[in-house]
DNA sequence: TTGTGTTTTACGACCTC
DNA sequence: GAGGTCGTAAAACACAA
């Protein structure tokens, strides 16, 4: 394996000379992969003979795979609940406007009876629909 | 080209069993 | 202690300007 050094001499970098897998690499650690999350020691060893890497390698892979399926489990996760909030508050408008609309309903109502009946005591609507509000 | 954003490889620190 | 996650560096790559 290829090594490259760090102009810093005093703390030189033992860095590889990366080159990316190539699709059969990847197909193969893909396959491997979706068959279990968990790469088991003769798995690796097995893996990387017929990849031609070091056990190593096929480790950090599984591990960066993993890291990728969990940013992605989490966006899934979050358009879901993205998607939710705003039937929530679609609801939530809509629900609004009816309690809207029935105040005015019962304000009309009231007008009506106070209008036949002046002894009759008008409700404050706004108390009303200050019942239905949640804690 | 080249500047810039994204993806992939690799590793160290820390955690769990 | 082996192997996991997490955060990050840096190489590799894609692509617009």
């Amino acid at each position: 394996m290829d090594f490259q050094f760090s102009s810093n001499e005093n703390r030189p970098l033992m860095k590889p000379n990366r080159k990316r897998l190539n699709q059969d690499q990847i197909r193969l650690l893909e396959t491997s992969f979706n068959s279990n999350r968990k790469l088991q020691v003769d798995c690796k060893l097995e893996l990387a003979r017929r990849l031609g890497l070091l056990p190593r390698q096929v480790t950090i892979w599984y591990q960066n795979r993993r890291a990728r399926e969990k940013i992605h489990t989490i966006e899934l996760d979050h358009k879901t609940i993205q998607l939710e909030l705003d039937s929530v508050l679609a609801e939530n408008r809509r629900l609004e406007q009816e309690v809207c609309m029935l105040k005015h309903e019962l304000n009309k109502v009231q007008q009506m009876l106070s209008v036949a009946n002046p002894s009759i005591t008008l409700l404050p609507c706004v108390n009303i629909s200050d019942r239905l509000k949640l804690p």
